[in-house]
DNA sequence: CAAATAAATTTACGCGCGTAAATTTAAAAT
DNA sequence: ATTTTAAATTTACGCGCGTAAATTTATTTG
């Protein structure tokens, strides 16, 4: 009998004492009212444990603390970590992540957009999917809410952009291959479900030319985002045929060096650096898992705990300014070359 | 201005000449309108393409059509993969998923349930953290929104439990080690932070005890999720000591496997069945990273698209019944052993 | 102490939709 | 064509909260 059920803000005021549009700013802001008014609250708040209904909250406030985050897949230990991060971040910030994933698919990209608007964020952190993204649709939403891309950009849509500087670190891994030992190629999927792959092929091949190599590219087949699945399959098939021009592969990303690494494992070759290694692999990501692999990846970090930081610092940035930014700023991260034991 | 913005339902029951509460019903079940009325709205809809706001939708409705998903970690694969198998369950019968991950926290784990709570879900798919889980709380939950767990049991919480059998998949596996090598020994956390640990433990010393064995326990430091680290480093040390008592490890899981075999490997065990191989390595779930590793892990299949469709149905015959359970219903499926490279 | 200021309360309406009851309209059955 | 039945419309209120305006109360200032 001491404990009367709390159903909503309503019942919250009569055993509180306190009136209802005062505790609506107190949960808006506590701040904002008087710290008198503020401990009476709290102290009500220890013994009745209510929370308001933050998807009525959603319905009426023209904007909230929510603050949305898409990602092109939550079943890939990369964009999973990202946004793990990134949800620190906003929590840290004092505003509530709402996490979802577009499983590689543009329209539950624009689904998952669709759904945040109703919840009214005070801006969106998005890694959208790339080429597949319906560009003008994700730009209609960034008109509306402020938007910070990262991990993959796509021409002037959003305020800004955060993600890794692919040109530099396709660069810097070519480069260090080619210093040490034979240059090398460059396994890729034909028609790479995930963003950023053209990039890295462009540079790899100008990379290559400038260093007055032949780029020779291996583009295997293969649909859809089982990427370490690709890179066995065709790491199998690529390497028992036995006409590899080089014993050294680049891979367009982690998830098919951790493919390639096996299929190579499987055929009995020995991958490494050392002298009696007949082949070298290297990545391109440093994803979770690189550093397990046998023997460890080569690769280039995407910074992705900079990455979080920088895009969500910037949005906050951005929300609190008011105002939207006069000029889309990118920013693209170094990688760093990841020397394991691979390549 | 042949398009005038659609805001709401009454926008759409404006220009689409159908009233509110017609579309209301319309939109919560389509056949539930006479067919020639379908037809009209569909028309409109197709002109206007007007969606109802989902969280005003329901915050009114006794009942939704959302299903939650709650998992301990999205950063883990194997949630990961398990949550994306039962999203789609949950669409193709027409519910609407919402997927959210505790990171590993048990206050975090009873705010996902308290949000979902607002958003009157039909029903919820939970893998419980297990041990560390707020017992009572999950339970209360329960009583008012039917929830069948996964992965992990709570005794008596939830209308049913599906899961793989540990006691089964463990015995299978011990027995298989047994059968064609040393004895394994158990390696594990000493203070896990996944469910089943426990359970597998005990299976474990049972297993072997019944078969004449004396069990071995190999339980190594480390907290949290990051298990394939905790593998490495424990393994590397327990290794490098070379006081291993048998030449056979039994993981908990794959994820501590993974850090083992890749320890191994640097530290040049040659792991495997083959004759000169000097070290077996096991692991537990078959998680989808494990058919990648070098070699490739021999573990037991918890089969998650079994688990998914099994646990996901048995919620929607919940559901459909519109009662609750008269009996707990505990389902655990029989792992299989994927006999793969490295054991 | 009164006057000036700040904060809380009261009152009232809105958000986008669900839903119930009474009524009208349309379809099906006789 | 008339009756029966089913479905749609009208009307009205509710969900849990935001928010604005007018008013009252509390605090600060002089």
């Amino acid at each position: 009998m001491s404990q009367p059920k709390i159903r909503n803000m309503e019942d919250f005021a009569s055993v509180s004492g306190i009136s209802r549009p005062t505790l609506s700013k107190y949960f808006n802001d506590p701040a904002s009212v008087r710290s008198s008014t503020r401990a009476r609250i709290e102290t009500a708040l220890e013994r009745f444990d209510f929370h308001p209904n933050i998807y009525a909250m959603n319905q009426n406030r023209r904007l909230t603390k929510n603050i949305g985050i898409v990602v092109p897949n939550l079943s890939d230990p990369f964009f999973a970590e990202m946004a793990r991060n990134i949800e620190n971040w906003v929590i840290k910030a004092g505003f509530r992540p709402v996490l979802l994933g577009s499983h590689g698919d543009p329209e539950q990209e624009i689904e998952n957009l669709d759904n945040l608007r109703l919840i009214k964020p005070a801006g969106v952190l998005m890694a959208p999917l790339g080429r597949m993204s319906l560009a003008s649709r994700i730009a209609s939403f960034c008109e509306d809410v402020p938007t910070v891309l990262f991990d993959s950009n796509i021409d002037d849509i959003g305020e800004a952009f955060v993600g890794s500087n692919n040109v530099q670190s396709v660069c810097l891994i070519v480069d260090y291959l080619c210093r040490t030992g034979q240059p090398p190629a460059f396994f890729e999927m034909k028609t790479p479900a995930n963003p950023n792959a053209f990039k890295r092929r462009n540079t790899y091949v100008r990379a290559m030319e400038e260093l007055g190599h032949e780029p020779r590219l291996i583009q295997v087949d293969g649909e859809g985002w089982n990427l370490e699945e690709i890179g066995f399959r065709e790491g199998t098939k690529v390497l028992s045929e036995g006409k590899l021009p080089t014993d050294t592969i680049l891979c367009s990303n982690d998830r098919l060096a951790i493919g390639v690494l096996s299929a190579a494992y499987q055929l009995g070759f020995k991958v490494g650096i050392e002298g009696d290694c007949d082949l070298r692999v290297a990545g391109h990501d440093d994803h979770p898992f690189s550093r397990y692999t046998c023997p460890t990846l080569t690769t280039v970090s995407q910074d992705y705990e900079v990455i979080a930081e920088k895009s969500a610092k910037t949005l906050f940035e951005l929300i609190e300014s008011e105002k939207r930014a006069e000029q889309r700023t990118v920013t693209m991260l170094d990688g760093k070359l990841v020397m394991r034991g691979s390549a």
